[in-house]
DNA sequence: GATAGTTGCTTAATCGTTTAAATCAAGTGT
DNA sequence: ACACTTGATTTAAACGATTAAGCAACTATC
């Protein structure tokens, strides 16, 4: 049959209670005071009949699952899955396991999927929030589970999160572009209120602004998530046809630049001559770009292994103080943003 | 505090028996005799205490955990990733939420893996095995919980699986670039004896002695998983330097060409004029690439819905035959295997 | 030789559900 | 008036573990 083997096989192949293996599988023998001889037999007895625990009435009893809820927009996103990965072997360290969702930035699914999970009785959640999910998660972390954020953040909630200083890092990006003589910067980022969008936002006019660049509105250009190919496609074409508008060009993340890149490389406008261009986050693709390109690299692994450490330690203590752990980016610079070489 | 509300807290909170409540929020008021007015009174009081069923407690009562393991190598390559978003889709549409894990391609972490996830009680388990986990697979197969393999397979298991014909599409692949001309053609491979990429050699085999070209045991060339950056540099260096020793190369899989492809494009060797290439499985970065690569493209999507359906099907009736669900694979011709145009 | 303490084990309640069986009041038929 | 249905609800056991409390049987103490 199934072949699963009980606490109560165990004890009854011994003739003893279940108590008894239950202390000796423990480790309890010392307090429970159980004699050597018995515990020798109960482990062997454990072993010949191949007993493996039962997770689920363990948790039970506990009221703990050892699972950790992670959700994000896209597992198939290689942000989120290099971060799902690192998330994956730290949990595993340290006795949980991941179950993941997606939800598509999408709020409705975002709801459900809390749901699931807490059905499931996670015992915590990490999670990179779509928009408009602010009381979500606010009911979520006043319901007493403990909650940490990645990649997004929202300031008004009080929660553990991991982030990079998005203003700064766009900031940089930028400011480099204009250092390197370009003064007509677009910017494409997602059509969103989350804050991190926002702030790779302001800080891109911040870095106009600071070295006197007028920004223009034109510039700015916002896709949604939904409908990312299409928009794309329309915003970029309103700055590169009928003639190069800009010298410059910003992507808030991976995703938009890989979707620009194929319509600027197909437009045959020479990178980083014409345009300069600089992305948020990593891709295989941006190594094979003719003109490699230069990004603001975030570190996955001091993201997903600060999420696994801010989780287990507000598992063992809720009542400390929130944490916002800042993960230091990187500015990688490649032959796309024409590098000054004086 | 954690407020959870359990079917008692309904029950007490109306006065009455949790048996009640319970066949009411399962449906189950006709079999169970429950009035109208009680039925409603129940469902009232679901909404207003907010009671969310504990899914561990029906899991231990039932026997079933909705859960579902997935194990694969490394859940950030882009080819699990979009295959896990699939499942993970297909999964909780019909009411189950996937846990998952990588075994990097080890036997160890794979059999610890396997041992986690039944300790879970998974319902059951979808897989791409890993090299020498034959025996591993065949005694969770006989252990009774429904397994279903893919992207990989062992002949000689008696198990679901969802893959392509690994020989054909690469057979198909290969000759494509002879026809072209090609005539010195090496292929990277993994070193493993897992019979997909087995099969892959085997295809690339067949098609040269099919056009009468003698194969040249150095032009097939071998890394290990876990060394394969160091090995793809050593071995590819053998066919390119001092001078190019091929004509076409032949990639086993992304993340082979992917390393390969960095090599090919320092050294500046032409693509596709000196050097053809084919690739398994598809990437962002061959998209980039100076010359689009071509490659076999397996479809996620199927392989993926196919995984889920054969699960369900199986958890259904764990006595029908074994399916082993053939995806067609596709041949995408681009720019980098240089296609004659007569 | 009564008292207390130690040793080694069992009992039984509990976690939150499900569900067969028992209960019981009211109605129906003869 | 009697047994029989029918309807509405409760009881209690079970799933597989954990663990406080209980209980013999010894050992030690004075």
């Amino acid at each position: 049959m199934n072949g699963k083997v009980s606490m109560k096989d165990v004890a009854k192949y011994l003739g003893v209670s279940t108590a008894l293996v239950s202390y000796v599988i423990n480790n309890k023998e010392k307090e429970a005071r159980v004699s050597e001889k018995m515990a020798k037999k109960i482990r062997d007895a454990v072993v010949k009949l191949k007993y493996q625990p039962n997770q689920i009435a363990k948790s039970l009893k506990s009221g703990r699952s050892n699972t950790i809820g992670l959700m994000v927009a896209d597992i198939s996103n290689p942000f989120f899955s290099n971060i799902a990965r690192i998330i994956e072997d730290e949990a595993r360290k340290k006795g949980y396991v991941v179950i993941f969702g997606s939800c598509d930035e999408n709020a409705e699914k975002s709801r459900s999927l809390i749901d699931v999970f807490k059905n499931r009785q996670v015992d915590a959640f990490i999670i990179a929030p779509a928009e408009n999910t602010e009381n979500q998660i606010r009911a979520l972390q006043e319901s007493g589970v403990p909650v940490v954020l990645i990649d997004r953040y929202f300031p008004k909630v009080q929660v553990d999160s991991v982030h990079i200083d998005n203003f700064h890092a766009a900031y940089h990006a930028v400011e480099h572009l204009i250092i390197n003589g370009r003064r007509k910067i677009a910017m494409m980022a997602y059509d969103t209120s989350l804050p991190h969008i926002q702030e790779r936002e302001k800080g891109y006019k911040a870095a106009l602004k600071a070295h006197g660049i007028r920004f223009k509105k034109e510039w700015l250009k916002k896709a949604s998530y939904q409908n990312i190919k299409k928009d794309v496609a329309t915003k970029m074409k309103e700055l590169l046809f009928p003639d190069l508008k800009v010298d410059a060009f910003f992507f808030a993340t991976n995703t938009l630049a890989v979707e620009s890149l194929k319509l600027i490389h197909k437009s045959g406008i020479k990178i980083p001559d014409e345009l300069a261009i600089i992305s948020f986050d990593e891709s295989d693709a941006f190594d094979f770009f003719y003109s490699p390109l230069s990004y603001v690299s975030q570190s996955l692994e001091d993201m997903g292994k600060g999420a696994v450490r801010l989780v287990i330690e507000r598992l063992k203590d809720n009542t400390k103080a929130y944490t916002n752990l800042i993960i230091k980016e990187k500015l990688v610079l490649r032959k796309s943003c024409g590098i000054k070489t004086k």
